[in-house]
DNA sequence: CAAAAATCGTCAGTACAACATCATATCTTG
DNA sequence: CAAGATATGATGTTGTACTGACGATTTTTG
């Protein structure tokens, strides 16, 4: 999902939010994710529609807090796994973001070339490549942190101080439990 | 953020979900959403990095169950606004479905050289383009509803059945209160 | 009513996410 | 050591999501 339309974000990304209220009036609740009823669950009632939604708006509230770095958020998630653990090989860090392997290479290719970070091949296995942050890198990470902190308050920010810590606790769950999902699921060999 | 491969996404879309746990051991649950220590919040604490994990999950879910039928996300959140009103002019569609206008023109590009839907320009307003289900997009969409439902609910499983709505409930909120987020916040004309 | 402004769709261009496939270099193991 | 497994690179495809600009058509307004 890439937004970086030009240079810099001038309009940081629209996330083509809707200005007319996308959530209808009733929402009476009963959509049933336990029944079998559902007779027609509309769009707004679907977690898969909603996750979609509410990715886009944190593209956006990036964008907008962090307008001017020209980092997108894979982008930062790779320079945080490097920051914390540098020297990672381009597989690990396929594992440690969640993304595929061949993207890894994009987008350590997009930062390399803006000498925030740098590759040398591993000693112990010369098979793989082993990346970390440059000087530069480190110091972007760390000029954008709190931007990029900001985005994730203003995203949580609608619901009450209380509620932010369970919500999170839920994605993870969400996330854990569906996690066996992937290539593990279909191996490269069948299909 | 497409997924689709090849034609029919044999290996679904493996979502690129990480074999080794994402999740590191200790979640101390202090990485203050409201306070303003936060000294190192892990990508995992991240609620925009849990965002995207969760979409591109519910992406590899939808695409195991809707095997077959070669249809993305998006594509059938269209079918189902086509369903739901027919006759609806792109613009609108943007709006109901929270993507860009020209996206909405991609989209139906796609789904309208497959026969699934047919546009034509309308009568009271002839600077649009009204679009609506063909015979053959009512068929599919129909056919693919159940499996597209148990996407969202295999999504949903890892978390109690009591939960869920409080989930749901929380990402719509989430999604309102953002809604102010777009084109309508930084005009094209400055920047 | 005619000129100006806004709106709708389109097109071209960019970025990026998620793949597939093939080639090559390098381990690892029987 | 040879065979198989693995890591990466290079290249290409599809789909989503923008930006910016343009022509055609309203709508607004002077």
């Amino acid at each position: 999902m890439a937004i970086n339309a030009k240079r810099r974000p001038a309009k940081p990304l629209p996330a083509s939010a809707p200005i007319e209220s996308p959530m209808p009036k009733s929402r009476s609740q009963d959509y049933s994710f336990s029944g079998a009823l559902m007779s027609e669950m509309p769009l707004w009632a679907r977690p898969g529609y909603l996750l979609r939604r509410l990715h886009q708006i944190h593209y956006a509230l990036f964008f907008e807090e962090c307008a001017g770095f020209d980092i997108t958020p894979v982008q930062y998630g790779l320079l945080t796994t490097l920051s914390t653990n540098p020297d990672l090989d381009q597989n690990s860090i396929a594992r440690e973001l969640g993304i595929d392997r061949t993207n890894v290479a994009d987008v350590l290719n997009r930062l390399s070339r803006r000498g925030l970070i740098e590759r040398r091949q591993g000693k112990v296995d010369k098979r793989t490549m082993l990346a970390r942050l440059t000087p530069e890198g480190k110091r972007v990470t760390k000029e954008m942190y709190l931007s990029m902190q900001r985005a994730q308050e203003r995203l949580l920010e609608p619901i009450p101080p209380a509620e932010r810590h369970a919500f999170i606790s839920t994605l993870i769950r969400l996330i854990d439990g569906n996690n066996h999902l992937g290539r593990t699921i279909f191996s490269p060999k069948e299909a």
